[in-house]
DNA sequence: CGATCGTTTGAGTTTGATCAAATGTGGTGG
DNA sequence: CCACCACATTTGATCAAACTCAAACGATCG
C-alpha cells in the first residue's frame, strides 16, 4: 500500500515532488530549481530489498548515500552475544548512510524491514553538492541533525521510561513521523515488526512486549494486528508515552491533527 | 588539572593546536592555514560556567555555536515527573550545539559539571564556513556524526546491556575520548560525577549505582573516589562492557594504550 | 558546628526476564 | 481442500535484576 501512494503523488506532481529526499529536504528549506535538479541528477541506481535482507552491514565501505524511496528500513547493532538493538527505523526520504564522511566504514547495519526499493547518491556527488551547493549541504547537514534529535528521544526512552511509556512513545512517534509524508490513513499505519522486532527496539523481552501490547490495547489506546497499528486514543497514546513532538521539529502544516 | 594542561599545551605549541575545536577537527582533515585562521577569527566571546551551571537550556533560541574550551559539561533531558536522562558528555573540542539550523529552540539542556569554560561561535559564522569553507563544512558536519555514532552505542548500552555491563562500557568510553585529547594520565583521568550523575546516565538508581561500583571495584577493574577514575585492568574492563571502540572512529595515533 | 549533600547498607517490593508449552496463522505442496 | 511446517503470539510459572524506602554514616562548607 506504500507503493500505491506513491505511484499516485508521482502521477499528481511534479518531479520534484515526487522524490522523497526533495521533500524531506524541503522541510528545512527551499530549494532552487538547479538544486532540485542537481538531487535529482544524482540519485542514480536503484536496488530493491526484501524483508530481512541486509541494506548495509557492518564493515561496509560507504560508497555513497542510499536514500529510502520506499518501504521501511531499520537501523540495528548487534552484540558478540546475539543481543540485538534497533537504532533508528528508516521511512521514504530517510537517508541510511550520511556517514559517508565519517571514516570508511559502517559501525552498524540497515535492514529493510518489508520490500525496500533505495537510490544510491554517490559519494562524489555528495562531495560535489558540499562544494557547489551551500543551502543543499545546510541541508543535507539538517537531516542527520534531526536523526540526531530523535536519537537524543529514544535515550530518553530506553533510559528512563518503563516498558509500557515506551511502547506508547514509539508508537506517537511513528504516527507522527510516518503522518508527515502521508502514510496514515484512517488514524491507522503499516508498521511491519514482529513482537521480537519491537522487543529489539525498546529494550524488552518478547514475552514483555506482548504482555504491554496487551495492556495498551485493553485500555483503548491501540490494536496492533498483523502489522497495522492503530491509534483509536491519540491524545491518551501521548500522555502514556509522556510524548511531546517538538522533537521532531515538524513543520506547522505537518503538526496538524 | 584540566586548565593547567590547556595552558602547558598553550605555551609550548601553536596557536591553532592550542584551539581544542581546531585539534579535533583535525582528526578528520587537514585544516588549511585560512581555514584554521577563519575559525580562530570566528572564536568570539568567552564565557565561564560554574558546577551544575546550565550552558544552555531547553527552549532556548540557539544564536551560535558553544565550543567546550575546558571542562566537562552533559546534555539531559528531564520529564515532567523529574526523571532525568543525561544524553552525553562533551569534553573539550565539543561543540555544544550544532544545532543552529535545526529549528530556532533547542530541544534539551547542557549542564557544566565542572568549572567550565566556552567560547561562542555565531551562526552567522557558521552560515558563512558553510558558504566559503566546504572543506570545513565537512569536518564540523563530520563532528555530528561522531555524535551519532556515540550516541548509537549509547542506545545499545541502555537498551541491551546490564547495569554492570553499562557502567563499564561507559567508563572506557571516557578512557578513550579523554586519552585522544591528553586527558588521561596514570591510567586514570577525572570523572566529575555523582553517583545520582552516573544513575541518569546509565537508566538505573542511585542505590544500584552504588552496588554496581563496587562489584566493578571488588574485581579490580576501577577505583572511582572523589570524581577521580582508575582504570587498572582496562581489558578486564573492555570485555566486562562488551566495548568495542570502532564508533569512536579514532585515528590510529590515538588508539595506542 | 549545624546543615547539606553524597555515599553506603539493609529489607522488602516490583518489573521484567527466562523457560516452557499451548495456541494461532499464513504459506506450501500433495 | 487438507496436512503440514515455520513462525508468531499468547499464557503460565518461576526467578533475577533493579527499584524503593528508610536510615545511618561521612564529607564539606559557610
Amino acid at each position: 500500500m506504500a507503493s500505491s501512494s506513491v505511484a499516485a503523488r508521482q502521477e499528481g506532481q511534479s518531479q520534484e515532488l515526487a522524490h522523497p529526499l526533495i521533500r524531506k529536504l524541503s522541510n528545512f528549506t527551499v530549494l532552487s530549481r538547479e538544486e532540485c535538479a542537481a538531487v535529482i541528477k544524482a540519485t542514480g541506481k536503484m536496488f530493491d530489498f526484501r524483508t530481512g535482507d541486509d541494506i548495509v552491514q557492518r564493515g561496509d565501505l560507504t560508497g555513497g548515500v542510499q536514500v529510502v524511496l520506499e518501504g521501511i528500513a531499520c537501523r540495528y547493532k548487534i552484540l558478540e552475544d546475539g543481543r540485538r538493538q534497533v537504532l533508528a527505523y528508516l521511512i521514504p526520504g530517510d537517508m541510511c548512510d550520511l556517514h559517508v564522511f565519517l571514516l570508511n566504514r559502517m559501525d552498524h547495519s540497515i535492514a529493510a524491514i518489508t520490500r525496500t526499493k533505495v537510490a544510491v547518491i554517490s559519494r562524489a556527488s555528495v562531495l560535489a553538492f558540499t562544494d557547489q551547493y551551500p543551502n543543499l549541504t545546510r541541508a543535507l547537514w539538517w537531516c542527520t541533525l534531526l536523526d540526531e534529535a530523535i536519537m537524543r528521544e529514544w535515550l530518553v526512552n530506553l533510559g528512563q521510561r518503563t516498558a509500557y511509556e515506551r511502547m506508547a512513545h514509539l508508537f506517537c512517534e511513528m504516527y507522527y513521523r510516518l503522518g508527515a509524508i502521508g502514510e496514515v490513513r484512517d488514524r491507522s499505519y503499516v508498521l511491519p515488526l514482529t513482537q521480537t522486532g519491537l522487543g529489539d527496539t525498546l529494550g524488552i523481552s518478547t514475552v514483555h512486549v506482548n504482555r504491554t501490547l496487551q495492556d495498551l490495547r485493553e485500555r483503548g489506546l491501540i490494536t496492533f494486528r498483523s502489522g497495522l497499528l492503530t491509534v483509536h486514543d491519540l491524545p491518551a497514546l501521548e500522555s502514556a508515552g509522556f510524548f511531546n513532538r517538538d522533537y521532531l521539529h515538524l513543520r506547522d502544516r505537518d503538526q496538524k491533527d
